[in-house]
Order: structure tokens, then sequence, then C-alpha cells
DNA sequence: GTGCTATGTTGACGCTGTCAAGATAACATC
DNA sequence: GATGTTATCTTGACAGCGTCAACATAGCAC
């Protein structure tokens, strides 16, 4: 319906990612079945196929809007080099509420169905790999660097082990296996303090 | 097998166990189908349900069987008060080790799938906190604290916070989104930096 | 021997992803 | 305006899945 008088349904490609954007989200990957969407979507079984080469590749779409999402998200993030700890604090709580506001669709962008078991689109793989080489520049370039790290610090490797705490923290939180919701304020602030020790360890 | 003369198969439930371990390990959890297994151990397709109410707690059983083995990984673990760094380093290496092994049972173990889709075994939940437990009593215990750590830290905080480094570096290398296999050396290192940097900020 | 219970079997149901073959509707070209 | 091409959508079918119900059997207690 975006696009008034297309063919037979009108745009059915947006609406399949809108609608399951919605069955993602309200029951996770589990319960997204393509029989189902069709069915929401009100066309029949295989129309999908016309515009999605397969549901790997349907779920691959989905994750990149994800992605797109967390981008513009890491567009605004600002590490100001004399004091980079609310900049950093604002990051890590936006960080966190985007994973926590939509748990499934975090999980499909960063689990293991796409990644290792499916088959990543190019696209896909493009736009994440982006996602995370504009966190590094930002590091970089806002001088978040830790040059007196003790190890002799890439910036690389400051941005995946920076990344990956809160990365993990979020998998810990989303799948409520070693931290409560309820401790998301403490933890988030005690992951700030991680990051930040690591950056200057003069404190 | 394991005990001779039992019923009809001998010790289906050990046999199920066994053989849904390296069909885990071989094709992920996807891979994993109860008939599958069933074929494979030489029985009929529902004869698991007489050992296993349901696949989720055949899943459960699996994972509560890794973190046994984790656990004892973290009964080895001793993180010195003087300078815990080797034994902090090692146990790094160790628990990257344990995840990169058996990857599907790493995401089995910690991933969506039994935490919140599924329902979490009441047995599997205890042995896993076991687990974290045991991290949090060991930073306490050997003096791994981090009372100087800017924001006033509670060691389970520090515990959270750091088991999230690990725990998103894991993902991250093993779903080889933002890390490669072979980073993980440095990575490795990078991680055991920022751990003791928060640590012990004073250097 | 009789009966109970644990274990294993076959049959069936509804769900899934996906392929093959056929129908239809929009557009391009003559 | 008729023709053909292409994109879109449909029905039918297949194999695989988890799981329930009903039935069969084997081991054990009495």
């Amino acid at each position: 319906m975006t696009q008034p008088g297309r063919y037979h349904h009108g745009d059915l490609h947006a609406a399949l990612l809108r609608e399951a954007a919605v069955l993602l989200r309200e029951q996770g990957v589990e319960g997204l079945s393509l029989r189902r969407l069709a069915e929401r979507a009100g066309v029949s079984r295989t129309a999908p196929y016309h515009h999605f080469t397969d549901k790997n590749a349907l779920l691959c779409a989905l994750a990149e809007d994800g992605f797109r999402r967390l981008d513009r998200l890491m567009e605004e993030a600002d590490f100001r080099a004399d004091d980079p700890e609310p900049g950093l604090r604002r990051f890590v709580r936006g960080y966190l509420r985007f994973a926590c506001d939509d748990p499934e669709q975090y999980e499909l962008m960063f689990g293991r169905t796409l990644w290792k078991t499916g088959r990543p689109t190019e696209s896909l793989t493009r736009v994440a790999h982006g996602c995370f080489r504009r966190y590094v520049d930002k590091l970089e370039a806002d001088g978040l660097r830790a040059a007196s790290l003790p190890g002799g610090a890439d910036p690389l490797r400051v941005a995946q082990a920076s990344w990956a705490t809160l990365h993990g923290l979020c998998r810990l939180l989303l799948d409520g296996i070693y931290v409560d919701r309820q401790d998301m304020e403490a933890v988030s602030d005690q992951a700030v303090a991680l990051m930040l020790a690591a950056v200057r360890p003069a404190q």
C-alpha cells in the first residue's frame, strides 16, 4: 500500500518486512514462519518467495534494518577527547536501550542463526561491518584511544574488547542469565567505568 | 550399554545424551531433532519421550552438562591477591578455549533458546547460577575485589561486568561478526588488560 | 502365574520450508 | 487494439519436525 498501484498486492515486499518485524518482536524468531507471515499479509503461502529467495534472506533483511537503526545511534555518539565520560555513558545507555527495546531483533542481528547456521547476505555483512567500522573510527577520531593501556593497545582491539563488554552485557541481560533487568542501571554504570578505566588507567 | 542389562535398550537415557552431544557439536541445535536422535540410537521416534518430557528438557540436560564442565574450569581458577594477572590470563584463555572447542554447546548454554523461548529446568538454573556464584566468590576470596573502582563497586557488579566482557568476546568470536578467530590471542590479552585495569585503576 | 510399571512401537495430527506447475495481471511492443 | 513478456500470485505436493494417543512388550514384585 506504500506504493499505491502496484501489481496484485501493492507492495508485498514492504508489507512482509513490516509484518515480520511485528511477529519477530512478539513471538521471536521461533514464531516467525513464512506461512504465518503470508497469512497475515493476506497472500498465499508461497507468495513471499517472489520477494525473498529464502527465509534466510528475509531474516537477513530484517537484521539489516536493525543494523541501520543501530548505525544511526552510532552516528549520534560523541566521545569528546577531554571528557569522554558523559558521551560514553549516554552511548552505553542508548545501546542497552536499543537492545532491550526489541530483544528478539537484537538476537537476530547478532545471533548464531544468521552468522553461522544461516548464510548472511552480502548486503547484511556490509551494513553490519560498516556499523562497527564507525565505532572504531569514533573511538579514534574523538581521541578516546588507549595508547596508555598496558599491552600496547591497538584501537581495533580496544573497540573489539569494549564492544564485547557491551554486547555481553546485553546478552546476559536479555537472556536473564546472570544479570537481572532491574540491575540494568547499575551494570550500565559499571560497564562505563570498566571502559573508562581501560582508556585512561591513570584515572 | 553403560549399565549392561537394563530393559530393552540398556541405557537409552545416557545414549541419547551422548548422541545428542555429538549431533549438537556437528550440526548445531538446528540439526538436532529428536527423530534423528532416536534413529541414531536405534529406537523409534517417540522412545525418547520416556526419558525426557520434552525436547526442551533434553536440551536443558545437555546445557547442564556443559555448565558442570565450565564449573570445573572455574574451580581451577586462581586469582592470587598479590598478582592476579597470570591466573586471570590463564582463566580467560581457558574460558575462550572452552567456548571455541564446542561453539554450539556454548550457544546452547547461554543462548536465548533455553533461557527465553524455552523454559530452563530448575536443575539447569541451579547449576548455571552455581557456576556464576563460584565466580563471584573467587573474585572476592582471592582479593580481586575492586573497592577502588570509581563508582563504589560491588563485587557482584564487577563479576557481572567482567563476565559480560568474556561472554561478549566469545559471542563475537564464535559468530564471527566483529572478531576473527585469528585475533583470539590478541583480543584475549586485551580482555585481560581491560579486566585488570578495572580492578586496579592505579595500575 | 498374575498384575504392575517401565519402556518401546505404530499411527496420526498440524506445523514447517520449499519446489514444481499453472494461473493471472500489468506492461512493452508491434 | 492484439500480442507477447515478465512479474506476481495460486494450488498441490513432499519431506521433515514435535508431540499426542493407543497399543505392545519386557522385566519385576508378589
